[in-house]
DNA sequence: CGCCTTCTTGAGGGTTCTCAAAGTGGGTGG
DNA sequence: CCACCCACTTTGAGAACCCTCAAGAAGGCG
């Protein structure tokens, strides 16, 4: 049940950062409490404090802010093994809150917990920091994206992206997944609206880049998709950036820090 | 001189987040290298690896990407007394550089300073992953702002959000400050052509709102500015966080999802 | 003085929005 | 089992916002 979900959270912070067999061990028995949350609903309410935070274990979860003329927006998006609320550890008033796209299931993790592990391992403090800056990272990009790029290239990046974390997260391979967003929400993810993204997902159809089949979506030319909406997979961070203390891929020892 | 700097950035850690006297001790002794950026020139080059972060000193930094056909994006700016590349520590190798708006004085921290404050201390180890989540949160409302706000809206909630952040790095308040960006370099931070932000600003200056005289700029009517923008200063998380039982900042009650 | 960048203004065109409505599918209750 | 409702998907037409191209005015710097 939540080792599997733990076990997903360590797999993502183990690609970007090494950690030693006990803080491996650590990470695999925090305390969790499972969470079911159907289509819509919130995981997390605006502005309300939290005490826990969110690892997404199977769905779709979103980020979302809402404006006063109430229509929302989604600035992130969260996939299977994604602490999606990592940083409300160190922020814990959320300016925002978190949707579930399609029903999710999610494990609450207590910030006492979390925060024990930082206390106590300043590899585990890294790796989190780590953590929370990739997002930052694909915060950035869309920051990028939504500035000076045109609808069609916005919604192939970001298919791109999904594509690769998908990938990542073993809930599909890069040319096939399935997309658990309806279009109004994919709209929110693009900073569109609903009918203007429906008629950008006619056009990557017509032209033979993907096609859908219910939630299933199937990417026939991933290098055309990608050189269309000028995707360079670097921000995502899946390369291990080689530091003198890091370890190769699955070490089971580490240098102490010093 | 790099007393100066390293106060002002130990003032926004304090902020933030607690240390006691030997951590703070510890961040005004980091050794560090001043370096001196002229306007459009790059502080840190997109895609090559660095080993050191960047406080600004004096002058404004603009983090930015570079899309294919050449022009130029920014995702990010830092006024005096920003790390603004804290999260290298964790995160070596940019996808983005790092551009001096003005004349923009730096000073250089080794990563291998920073990091061993960071494995030294649980406090700085937190106050630093604060500080970048707090980047992380300017971040997502920017990528909110491009989404579904137009660019009257959008420069009026930038004005807002500089002014606080200048306000609080005192060099200015936040009616009457420094604006140190043309109009081309600001019309790259609201994602809009250079021709429209000079319209847009002429809207701002013909409603009485703000007037320029050369850089600086003066706000007429901060409020309405603000409205103007929806503009709510909650995600630049100025309030220190409680250690437990915290109230919501200007959080207005939310009907849970319906 | 000449050059460069920035600031400003104008006109036309393209992307995206708004409003509207019809078709589709899943879920619920009679 | 069917009717009903609701949300999602799709299509159309006109309008709004912003872009592109162009060129002149203003200011800093050698």
């Amino acid at each position: 049940m939540s080792h599997v979900a733990l076990q997903r959270f360590l797999d993502r912070l183990l690609l970007r950062s090494s950690l030693s067999a006990s803080e491996r061990q650590a990470i695999l028995e925090l305390p969790c409490t499972r969470l079911r949350v159907d289509s819509h609903r919130d995981a997390v309410v605006p502005g309300r404090p939290v005490d826990h935070a969110l690892l997404v274990s199977a769905g779709w979860a979103a980020r979302y802010d809402q404006l006063a003329n109430g229509c929302r927006e989604i600035v992130a998006v969260y996939v299977p093994g994604d602490m999606c609320d990592l940083h409300s550890v160190v922020a814990p008033v959320p300016g925002w809150g978190v949707q579930a796209l399609g029903t999710t299931e999610f494990f609450q993790v207590p910030h006492s917990a979390l925060q024990r592990l930082v206390d106590n391992s300043p590899a585990i403090a890294t790796a989190f920091w780590r953590d929370t800056t990739t997002d930052a990272s694909i915060l950035a990009k869309w920051v990028c994206n939504r500035g000076r790029r045109q609808s069609l290239g916005r919604l192939a990046h970001l298919i791109c992206e999904l594509s690769l974390r998908l990938e990542q997260a073993e809930v599909g391979t890069r040319t096939h997944f399935k997309l658990l967003v309806t279009q109004p929400q994919l709209a929110e993810m693009l900073g569109v609206t609903a009918v203007h993204t429906n008629r950008v997902l006619q056009m990557l159809r017509q032209s033979r880049l993907i096609s859908t089949l219910g939630p299933m979506i199937t990417i026939h030319d991933w290098d055309r998709l990608a050189r269309l909406g000028e995707f360079d997979p670097a921000y995502l961070l899946l390369e291990k950036p080689q530091r003198r203390r890091d370890q190769p891929f699955g070490a089971t020892t580490v240098t102490a820090s010093e």
